[in-house]
Order: structure tokens, then sequence, then C-alpha cells
DNA sequence: TTTCTAACTTGTACTTTGCAAGCTATCACA
DNA sequence: TGTGATAGCTTGCAAAGTACAAGTTAGAAA
């Protein structure tokens, strides 16, 4: 693809089938390893691994070892990663009102009524979670 | 994929590498038509006629035949589609700040400034696009 | 030391995409 | 009225990407 339209410059680093769930996965529902990953949606191992490697390698997640735990690796958001937590959001508000969907409802009404708000908030969670990894 | 998240929901129907880029040529770029389309990115004709007719299902365009010229078809946002313009503004805003892309940085910077301005102004044109051409 | 679990990896079938060429309807012009 | 050009759309086939199942390795737990 490759152009100079920073839409299709985005779209060619997050914009197939799975990056954006993998993303609504660690930043909106907090589950940050591979297997909370693999088990939320049906997503082929060899995909998701595929799509973390990718999101690591654009700056977007961050791979650390859980040193309670050494198996275990803990995919977090970089700060260009949070930065795309307004895109989700836009789309859980598009998808609630626009797709048999039903999740995630209250979101998508606190949305309506004040965005920034409930980006900050998950803004928030997400680098309170890094915080408590990282340590 | 079918969830009953509204992102999953969504990315079901605008999730792949190309859509999203052809609601970008037609609300952002004002091109309506088949050919300005297919020729602003290098998509395959078969590719974009796929995708049109699963925006139209969707109820997310409408193509309507142009009176001056019974060959064109032109395709417009619903207002269902006209809802997708935050996601695309959103994009925008994220590649201008993390990707090489150098295309549309007014439109990221005035986004910054104030997005529900710029989102407005393009609702607007895009709204009195279709009145015109729906005359 | 055996068993279990988390993170990968590999192989193979299947689906989607990309490319090139073609087709049909309509328009522009002589 | 006929000829060429253009717009939208279709088809066939090769290439790429995806899904499913099974396997491997490192570390934990008993």
């Amino acid at each position: 693809m490759r152009s100079e339209c920073p839409i299709a410059a985005t779209l060619d680093l997050i914009g197939d089938r799975w990056t954006l769930l993998i993303l609504r996965d660690i930043m909106l529902a907090h589950r940050y390893t591979f297997s909370e990953i693999a088990a939320s949606e049906g997503i082929a191992t060899n995909i998701l691994m595929d799509r973390l490697e990718r999101l690591v390698a654009a700056g977007i997640l961050e791979r650390i070892v859980d040193s309670a735990d050494r198996r275990r690796r803990i995919y977090l958001p970089t700060e260009r990663g949070i930065g795309l937590i307004p895109v989700l959001i836009d789309l859980v508000v598009w998808g609630n009102a626009n797709t048999p969907a039903i999740g995630a409802a209250e979101v998508a009404e606190a949305s309506r009524i004040d965005r920034d708000a409930v980006i900050r908030q998950f803004e928030a969670r997400v680098r309170e979670s890094i915080a408590r990894k990282t340590l």
C-alpha cells in the first residue's frame, strides 16, 4: 500500500481484521497476555503471534516478561498505542448505534455525553496497569 | 467473527484493508464515482466493486445513477456512513503523529485544536454534495 | 521427576486478494 | 448513423493471507 495519506499509513499498521480487536482486548478489556487474548475471540494462535510481533515492531506495544511467572509475556501499550484509544471509542459508539451488537452500551452512552472524559478514563486505567506490571 | 462487541461488529463491516480508504475517498476527498476511487489508490476493480456493494448492502453508502451521464454511478454516504467521519478524523490525527505520512497535516492540526469543528465541517461538505447530486 | 501450562512454531488446506483481460451500456463527435 | 472512447462491472488464474490442528520448548507446580 504505502501512501503519503496518514489514514492509509495507519491502516497499513492496524487495518486488518484482527489488530484492532487485539488492541481492544489490551486497552479496553485489560487482557495483557497471549493466552488471555487468544481465549477472548477465536483467533488462530499463529495469527495472534504475527500481529503481536507487528505491533511491537511498530512501537505500538511493548513485550515484557512477567517477573512472577517467567513463562508469561505481558503485552503493554506504548504511548503510541494509548493514542489509539480514541479510535476504539469511536468504533464502540458507531457499532453500538449501527450494528446489532449489544455489548459495552454504557461506554457508548457515556462517550456520547462526554467522549473526552471516557477516553481519559481508559487512558488512566491503562497507565495504571502499566505502572503496576512494570514494577 | 460476528461478536456481541460493537467494535468487532463494526470491524466485520469496515475492518479490512480497503473499506476505510474508500470511505475516506468519498467523505474526505469527495471522490464519488467508481473510476475516481479506483484511480486514487491502486485498488483492484473487482475488490473495489465488492467493497462498494457491501457498503451499500450495509446501508453505509447509497448508489445513484448520474442523471447527467447515465454510465456514471455516484456513491453517496448515508447518515450511517456520515457517522464514520469521526473514525476517519481520528485516523488522520494518529497517522499524522505516528507514521511517516505527510498528507493532510492541516486537517490533523485543526483536529487537535477543535476536533468537533473539523468533523462538523466535513459533515456539512458531504451533506452539501449529497443535496447537489440527488437533485 | 512427572505433569501441567504458557508461549510459540510448523504444516496443510482453504479463503481472500491482486492482476490482467474482457464485456456491455452510454456518451461524444464526425 | 456509425465509430471510438469511457464508465462500470465481470471473469480467470496466480499469489498471498488466514484458519485449524498438531507439535515444540521453557518454566512452574506438585
